[in-house]
DNA sequence: GTCTATAGCTGGATAGAC
DNA sequence: GTCTATCCAGCTATAGAC
């Protein structure tokens, strides 16, 4: 049931924006009344920290699923990389809002949910520095870099291929800058 | 009056965020009643209107006062852009998230006021022009970069140096990768 | 121009019957 | 577990007196 209300939230969110979530439309989507969610969750913000939550496993799981930089090499490594985040940003809005934006006036991800937030963050540094990337100046700009992309993606073109289809020539230009190859 | 509203708008919002700018507050900021404000605006995204509108007039002014690619060359005027932009995001987290993030919710700018982040990315691209850089990847890759820059600056650094100062590292990256000097 | 008073709405959350 | 009924708080905006 936590599914199915999580489910329906995640489609409000998708399709009137994360602010379109509240108690009585997400009870009316899943068939019931609004008294009846807190059954579930023990109010509203639960259910965004919820829905925090879930969308950073399923970053995790993403960034896991990529093969390591010690099979494909550094340069092949960065670009899966990065087509993946962007391609995950890119695929649903209001998540990356929820995500990576401070767009829910007055809702702040609890703190375990947080955890899972720095546990992607600390799965990221040690990818990068397998791919050779262990300089904190590198890793900034890296990580400026990237979330530029995604967030030029999300806005500008969403589900389109505008600057995912750039990366492999960012990726170049970074990797260009440091040594030649 | 117009002017004391707005300046204690930007205030409430930089203090308790976008969303905390209401009418009563903002009312009795500068001495008067929710009511009172309709003389001066027509509603309260009117005063969102302006606010936007004002944030996109100091941004163009402050890049209108950058010296000219043609002065100082491509490579000094591309660093220049790039700080002035992300130092005016920095200053003002609220007016940046007003301009460039969708942070309030069920407003958007009225067609005047848009008019002018128009002109300000018309005016961008003939700068980039005059610094060479005249093809659509080109301006897609660095306009990724530069709000990678500005969100990293201004999210998890808001008012200190950490990204700033890799500017001319990253224009140095940037440039290098589109054939040596 | 500014006020009081209030309309009219929406929101999260709770009490208590069933 | 689910409901109805309701509380309480917040909001924008308006009517109409002064």
């Amino acid at each position: 049931m936590r599914r199915q209300i999580l489910d329906a939230a995640w489609e409000i969110a998708r399709s009137e924006g994360l602010d379109g979530v509240g108690m009585r439309k997400l009870a009316a989507a899943v068939g019931m009344r609004a008294p009846s969610l807190y059954e579930y969750f023990p109010g509203k913000d639960a259910i965004y920290d919820a829905m925090f939550a879930e969308g950073n496993e399923q970053l995790g799981a993403a960034h896991r699923a990529l093969p390591a930089p010690a099979e494909v090499g550094a340069r092949r490594a960065l670009i899966n990389s990065t087509q993946a985040f962007v391609e995950f940003c890119s695929a649903d809005d209001a998540r990356f809002q929820l995500m990576f934006q401070r767009s829910v006036p007055g809702w702040r991800p609890s703190d375990e949910a947080y955890a899972l937030a720095v546990e992607n963050l600390e799965r990221l540094d040690s990818f990068l520095a397998q791919c050779g990337i262990e300089d904190a100046d590198s890793r900034d700009i890296w990580t400026a870099i990237v979330t530029g992309l995604a967030s030029q993606q999300v806005t500008n073109d969403l589900g389109g291929q505008r600057w995912i289809r750039l990366i492999e020539q960012t990726v170049d230009m970074f990797l260009g800058a440091r040594g030649p190859a």
